[in-house]
RNA sequence: GCGGGUAUAGCUUAGUGGUAAAGCUCCAGCCUUCCAAGCUGGCUACGUGGGUUCGAUUCCCACUACCCGCUCCA
């Protein structure tokens, strides 16, 4: 591992342990021994996550007249998934070579023609050892029938609890050959055996109705694997009962499941997700344009909650790396301490998601041009941005450590989440000086009851007040009000109903009367 | 899915074939007039299940989870 990415490696690690000491994000059923690749939002994750989720749809459905929000099942109907294609058609069958453990698809192994050996077994005399299992191994014309028997040797070895043994000395059994032609069982490479093909199951498959029998295949339904059909299938009702026009979108934030993702980076890639999707509709002629429109304004969005455009790219995904059906396609990517990855695709895909859904339901899906008498299926630029990806930017992006003297002229490490206010899951603290002062107190009391019915505010006298700040400073809470004499009006008569507000990045102090406090929160947090 | 590594308190670590230590955090109390002060007290851990053993957190096996490298990601 290089210094660098060693570097980025105690740095995740950090973020990860501060996420689970401070609430953020904890493991799923942790007490359970845990659930691969599930995670849980902890009372400040799950602010967060609000914060970030009610922004993106405030920006996006109600400062906007051309989009309108919708909230779909996540069980979904198992003809929805055939038609987008889903179920059968983008799932590749997958076979692994038994000896070398490769994976293959199974459609592009290239047949093979030779004799099979089959065995039945090995046995090791000396230890006494066996196993029985079928296994073969294909040869081409002219090959030695040793090498079968040495590549049976060299699978049946993997078994052995004696990794001492040798493969020599195995002896195998029940060798019997058969001539077979355009194959595709055996791995061209070695000439082991494969799995049989196996349709990765990408999707979570479930039974509709509690005395549904496994095999009724009537009974499937699927959990949807994005939030994006739900638009497409509804489209038409949205359409017809909001007087809409093109171009408009549909919204939609929600939770989806893969089943073939293989978790990794802690939250990053997950088998239940969130979603952020925007369908947007519009003529086929501004397709590409809106594209581009799309890929500036999500850009711009990222830049608002904090996440700066230097620490993005933008792949212009090429020919061949798209969706079929896409003719264009951005990724905006973030670069996380593990890597430059995927937050959002900004993907022009047509009117394939429309037409195949007026195919597939046989009910038309066309919309018609009342000025222009034109009648057409609508493409759509999609802008899909995955939820608990962003939340992982934001805390990568808000995670920061400065070394602070302090005064006694000692350093010290101060842990700041650097979260935009607007992000931030708590917006202010309310802090008594001290807590053996009841005036201090009724009167912190006070503020925090004045500012709690417009935002998340959090009451703490407990410690020495720097004590106080640091936490806070810990969990990204922007502003510190504190209540001193000077409020209670012990010091001047004209600085009485005036409060301490420090602020997180620069912890410099200002003074404010409570009057105002409000005013300034809300501006700055919106 | 494959290979490697790891698993002790909320966090970071120590340690042992006879059930465990520390720092930080947290809680309570005292004190404290602005950036992790101090004092006193307190809660909390050997991932799960087997095996060996008189006895296992420690040794062995399996499982689970996390991390790293591949693979995969419509």
């Amino acid at each position: 591992m290089s210094d660098a990415s060693k570097k980025d490696s105690e740095l995740m690690k950090k973020i990860v342990s501060l996420c689970k000491s401070r609430g953020f994000i904890f493991q799923s059923a942790e007490i359970y021994g845990g659930l691969n690749g599930c995670w849980d939002y902890g009372p400040l994750g799950a602010e967060l996550k609000r914060n970030l989720k009610d922004y993106w749809w405030r920006r996006h459905v109600q400062e906007r007249d051309d989009i309108v929000g919708l909230d779909g099942s996540i069980l979904t109907h198992q003809d929805v998934l055939k038609a987008s294609g889903h179920v059968g058609g983008f799932s590749d069958p997958m076979c692994d070579c038994l000896l070398s453990k490769a994976r293959l698809r199974a459609d592009q192994i290239v047949p093979q023609t030779g004799t099979a050996y089959h065995f039945t077994g090995v046995t090791h005399e000396e230890s006494g050892w066996s196993i029985e299992k079928d296994y073969s191994v294909l040869l081409t014309e002219g090959q030695d029938p040793n090498k079968a028997r040495k590549t049976a040797r060299l699978y049946y070895s993997q078994f052995l609890t004696d990794k001492q043994i040798s493969p020599k000395k195995l002896e195998l059994k029940g060798e019997s050959t058969e001539e077979v032609s355009d194959s595709t069982r055996y791995n061209p490479e070695n000439g082991s055996l494969l799995t049989e093909p196996r349709a990765f199951n990408l999707m979570f498959k479930t039974q509709m109705g509690a005395s549904a029998d496994e095999n009724d295949e009537s009974a499937v339904a699927y959990l949807r694997p994005e939030t994006a059909q739900s638009i497409f299938v509804q489209f038409k009702n949205v359409l017809e009962t909001n007087r809409l026009k093109l171009p408009f979108g549909i919204a939609q934030i929600g939770k989806s499941f893969r089943n073939e993702i293989n978790p990794r980076n802690f939250t990053f890639r997950s088998r239940e997700f969130e979603q952020m999707e925007i369908e947007y509709f519009c003529h086929p002629d501004d397709g590409m344009a809106l594209t581009e429109e799309w890929l500036e304004a999500r850009l711009k969005f990222y830049e608002e909650i904090g996440i700066p455009r230097e620490h993005l790219h933008i792949l212009d995904v090429p020919d061949g790396e798209r969706a079929f059906y896409s003719k264009k396609t951005y990724d905006i990517e973030y670069e996380f301490p593990f890597g430059i990855q995927e937050l959002e695709g900004v993907a022009y895909r047509t009117d394939y998601d429309l037409s195949v859904h007026q195919k597939g339901s046989g009910k038309s899906l066309e919309y018609f041009d009342d000025q222009k008498k034109e009648k057409f299926i609508a493409h759509v630029v999609e802008p899909s941005a995955g939820c608990d990806r962003t939340i992982l930017a934001l805390i990568c992006e808000a995670f920061d450590e400065e070394t602070i003297t302090n005064d006694k002229g000692k350093d010290e490490t101060r842990t700041v989440m650097r979260f935009d206010p607007k992000m931030a899951p708590i917006k202010a603290a309310i802090l008594p000086l001290l807590k053996n002062k009841p005036e201090l107190v009724d009167k912190a009391r006070e503020v925090q009851k004045a500012l709690q019915p417009f935002m998340n505010v959090f009451y703490d006298d407990g410690g020495a007040i720097g004590r106080r700040y640091r936490r806070q400073d810990e969990v990204g809470t922007p502003f510190c009000i504190t209540i001193d004499f000077e409020t209670l009006g012990e010091e001047a008569a004209d600085l009485k109903d005036t409060v301490t507000v420090r602020e997180r990045d620069s912890m410099e102090q200002s003074r404010m009367p409570i009057s105002e406090l409000l005013p300034f929160l809300l501006e700055k947090i919106h």
